[in-house]
DNA sequence: TATGAATGAGCATTCATTCAT
DNA sequence: GATGAATGAATGCTCATTCAT
């Protein structure tokens, strides 16, 4: 998403740029078009002639930003890595990720829980994610390595334990200390709280 | 909350009903002041007669909401539980709650991130809870028997993984099998995924 | 008006003596019933037990208001005075009530220009009190000791020069010495800006 | 104010003229925005387009207004003039624009008298105006020809004289006969009532 | 007499969207 | 391609008035 977006300088990427940080920063509902016009020096008019509407922008805001989670971990499961490697590789991307595009995740956790298209879309796109922990952890329980959880149960947990520990942390006081997050949800995820 | 509310049938009550239901709907901005006086059969002044404004009314809400699970679960915490059983009543009773109260807990996930005054308490609220799993995890690190993990960082995880494994059920199409989550969650959480 | 309403107690002075602070305070349109109600120490029906609306409470104040004002100047007005002293007798008193009934005074200004019913009938008080003014005129006038000036004009002007004077002064920052106002009034008035 | 919005027929100046029609009818409190659109034939958002509020709109209207009647009488203020010929051209001045203004005019009256920073504002607008007059009965005092009475009281008492003398008659059925009024302030102000 | 909960019409303001240039 | 003036439906909130008790 953002990578690409910075290789050109189309009114198009302006849009998109501007419309990033404002949706991060105010929520859907409360970005206006104008915020987003007037942060990307543009007219309100052009981004009409660039998106449909509001919605549409916003859902490609949130199409990128998602697959670029998904690929970005996807392109690193290679098939040379035990399953457990790809549990620690997964969170330690996740993490990452949530650490650079702070406010994409915010979006995404503020806009992704209700029954309108728009959410339904954007939760179908989080499970696409989810999708590749699933894949991990049933092939973990096939080699025998795993223990026997449903793999849906487990993609979420991962997916969720890593969303909120992170969030609680960028969205507090403290620094994001990525690593010592990362080894404690590991050793929750993998060995679990008991000794 | 809820539960105290069922009790009387007074108008607050009937505002307080239907506002859960409409803001679990559409959101904190997307929900109408007409839409909840609607739902409640009540003429909108009535709303503004008993609240304040809709924010004031929405903060109730999750005040007592967030608070109901906070209690509850602090109740069930006795003494004489060991820091894994402990781990496990948080488990059960998050699970359940967010399976009585979807849509409480919709609302609660959809609202908490941001950077506005209402979302800074509702995130304070939160971290009230959490404190509760800080405490036992930090029970179970002084005994002994749990892994030298942060507890601050193992209090959002469990909870994040309770939350978004429970809300992923509840708002796809499948059955909500709390007792297949609730010994998944226990497994990950106390032994992990590793055999 | 004030003095009578000091004697009695009742319920209908104590909310007669609140809306006469309210309103001065804020004005017909921005005063509400509620802070009327809230200033008499009573509650909203009351006031309607007593009044039949806003505008009645407001229309009963006004008159006596402009009553009181009318008929002290009135019951000064004796034979044995000069259309001259007259005249002075009439600019002291009303100089006078202006300090006394500042927001009474205030309301009279505000609420007397427009077309509404009540305001037609507020001019129309007005008047009844500049006839006052127009009848000594036009004694002078008969008695030859007038210049030949219009009664109506000379009534309004003199009402007007007065009252614009003494709120001026009223409403500004400093002291209102009635007695150097009264000088210099009785000066233009009677003898004119020329030596 | 008027005179250069008579010239242009910009949306702004649609509005500005339809916001003192309905201004003068209503007053600020009872007038409304749709008002104000439905008049100027115009979306009620365009007004917010052009203008920030109801209470900004009203403003400029008030300070164009003044300044108006202001400059005009300032700038016929010569230095050729003597002291008594300056205010017979102030009244002069101000009854022809109270005749050319009246809702204007009542505007002034109603707005200008009470605690809101709004009304503030317009009296010291009014003040503004008042002291072209002081300045003019303070040369008269300096040159020998007035007599001797606080500049800042004639000042107002002029103003107040011509302006609810003028009113009164706009306000009232009769014509108003500009001549005869003028001629009848300029007896009293300059040479009195008495013989 | 007195109360205060309930009402609903009314209002200022916002904002996504359109369209003539 | 790009603009920004214009739109009008939507919305949170107010408040005079009513009425059951």
């Amino acid at each position: 998403m953002m990578k690409v977006m910075f290789l050109r300088k189309s009114k198009t990427n302006l849009i998109f740029q501007a419309a990033i940080d404002v949706f991060s920063e105010k929520g859907f509902d409360k970005a206006t078009m104008d915020d987003i016009a007037a942060r990307a020096n543009v007219a309100k008019g052009t981004i009409y002639y660039h998106f449909k509407s509001k919605e549409e922008l916003f859902l490609f805001l949130v199409e990128e930003g998602v697959e670029m989670l998904r690929e970005g971990v996807e392109s690193k499961l290679t098939e040379d890595l035990t399953p457990r490697e790809k549990i620690e590789l997964i969170l330690r991307e996740q993490i990452s990720f949530f650490g650079q595009y702070r406010d994409f995740c915010v979006i995404l956790l503020r806009e992704s829980w209700g029954a309108e298209d728009r959410q339904l879309e954007f939760r179908k796109m989080i499970r696409s994610y989810m999708a590749l922990i699933e894949k991990v952890v049933q092939e973990g329980k096939d080699a025998g390595v795993f223990h026997d959880v449903s793999a849906e149960n487990a993609g979420s947990a991962l997916f969720g334990m890593a969303a909120i520990a992170a969030l609680h942390i960028l969205l507090g006081k403290g620094d994001y200390d990525e690593d010592k997050l990362f080894s404690d949800l590991k050793q929750i995820a993998l060995s679990g709280l008991l000794k």
